[in-house]
DNA sequence: AATGAATGAGATTTCATTCAT
DNA sequence: GATGAATGAAATCTCATTCAT
């Protein structure tokens, strides 16, 4: 009777798992602070107290999920965009999963990370996803540099990946906007900009041209 | 002694810019939900009553400041890229003055824009404000496309305003993340990014490269 | 000039009824507790402080609404039920000018009398006017009564009267809220209740029937 | 040991019980608006919080007051009133029953139902009630009057029961105001205005008197 | 392991009411 | 006489969080 085949007492990490997912949702669609312990917990069929056992509180609780999809969104990008393929490639591919990954999952990563932007609380956690996307940006810009026998100074790197990250977020919110739009499109006008704006600064042309 | 240097009952006007000046501080620094209205008003110098009979709701006064700081910040840029300019001094000099708003009042707009993105009850003002910049951006791109003779679609000059609006939005936190950062410089940086990348796109060059 | 035709500085005595005359349709529209004085001022076209000055608080304002309007109510059943006619005849143009009044005056006695109800603050003016209305009604049967060369005890009297009371506020509330309702068919029907109940009882039969 | 004699974490029941008992109470002496929720869950011993978890809203609270102790009051009266006896003997005992209840709770019933008057928020509740107990009356008048081979017309029935039921809403009143008085002596007072003018009526009798 | 019961603390909002001009 | 400006005080409601079972 106690090994029903309906099982009641999941191994804790299925049920952190539920709750993550249970949050996600809820934090997605209601935002962080309209979002209430209590949806939360009955959403994941399971009582208050567990949530604050198992994850603490509404604050962590929000970190972990913001963790959570975060990762996932990095691996998908970073899973598509192998190292040993050309920069332009890398770029394409890591820009198609960015924006695929988007799309599939409207309620996860780019609603949550919306919520975070401007909420201290958050800083720190978001800080750190920020810069592990940058970097991984700055990292494919400085190859392709590196492999054209180029130097470019950290910050103008930083800043570059900064303004490519922003401008591909922009994009991502145009799209949750417009539902009939195509992501493979969107990557498609993105990579445009950023891949000639980038290639030509990278390859040592600026704005203004030298004054003759 | 009829103009007491101590001054009570000013007139609404007056004391209506009191009012948003403090809470645009306090949603700044504190964040919406961590704001309290008990905090704005004893910022400003009044009772809160006041700021409820003058503006309203704790949304209505958010929204309030989102318009007037949104305003200056539009006139400021409008003011600065006149019209009868080429199309990359235009631009450069739009970004310029973003770039100084942003730097010169670290405390508001770009701030209260990271609040509102992510929260339904402002979206509405929010997508009107974030209209009126694309319309501008890409009013620019059009017009220098028809200066060059060529035609662009219209969904494709909004994506393009788009991803430069986002570019420009994520270094306007880059910049209010490092005090000690030139907003000039970041501009110039922007500046590259931009012109050359919308630049080649306009001028037909696309990505990936025509396959021979 | 300072007699221009549109008089602006009008009499107290005007003021007054047209501040009673807003007071009376905003405490009836939205119930006492709901009325705001803000509301009452802006009806009656004056500022709130005006309000205070002539007509003292929100509670005060509510009793003289209830003086005002339950004054009139009793006059118009007074000055119908002339003290020379014969006692049915009286009770009768009694309860149709109660009914007609009601009928007429929807805003006026019905919904102020009953906001009053169970509510402290006026018990005291609702109590004298419950008097005021018993002791007619009481004055009636005993006229009867003494003509008839009968007598009753007081208590018995004044209960009898009570229950008349009773009964037609409550059609009169039942008129209220049956629009199409007729309020003199009402007033029969009142009537018949009344006058046959209490004619009866006046006259000796009571109930239970004597047990032989 | 586990059944210590000072409860605390009583089970849901029992606490919302504890509450209604609290809020009828609070509401009685101090009326609808000037009661606050402090007021009632301090009397209740408990904290705000469970009153809005357990009762919900304000207004919800009043209406879960009004239903129980309507519902009491109805009950009592059903009880009382066996549908096998006489008519006259079926009014006598409701009535008794009624006056009787009104004297015992004079915190409960009739207080609060003259609260609910003339508010908005309660007019369909009210209604529901009103209508149970016109019903009730009508009900009895209706046998009667089969039981004598007469047929009146549901317009007449249900204006003659409300003028009964407000006959002895305002005996019920009256009563309160004199507790030195006797519900059961009221009530004989009652039964023989309401008998009397109802039995007549009901017999054919009408007023004005035929015209020969 | 799991949960119903319970609460401290604080937020927004609304009014009646009064100065000061 | 008349009013815009101003406020003290309070009420409702919600939540994150924790006991005790």
């Amino acid at each position: 009777m106690s090994s029903s085949p309906t099982f009641r007492r999941l191994p804790r990490a299925v049920r952190e798992q539920q709750m993550l997912d249970a949050a996600v949702r809820v934090f997605s669609r209601r935002g962080y602070h309209a979002a209430s312990m209590d949806d939360i917990a009955e959403l994941a069929g399971i009582s208050k107290p567990m949530v604050y056992a198992y994850l603490g509180t509404k604050e962590e609780l929000f970190v972990a999920c913001l963790h959570r999809e975060g990762t996932r969104m990095l691996e998908a990008i970073a899973g598509a965009a192998a190292p040993d393929l050309p920069t332009d490639e890398r770029l394409w591919r890591g820009l198609r999963a960015f924006f695929g990954f988007v799309g599939a999952h409207r309620d996860g990563w780019a609603v949550l990370y919306r919520q975070a932007r401007g909420s201290q609380p958050f800083a720190g956690e978001l800080a750190a996803m920020r810069t592990r996307m940058v970097e991984v940006v700055a990292g494919m810009l400085a190859h392709a540099l590196r492999a054209d026998g180029r130097e470019v100074g950290e910050t103008d790197l930083e800043v570059v990946a900064y303004a490519l990250v922003g401008a591909s977020e922009s994009l991502a919110d145009w799209l949750a906007d417009h539902p009939e739009a195509d992501p493979e499109q969107t990557a498609t006008r993105m990579m445009s900009v950023a891949w000639l704006g980038a290639a030509q600064l990278l390859a040592g042309t600026t704005w203004p041209p030298p004054q003759v």
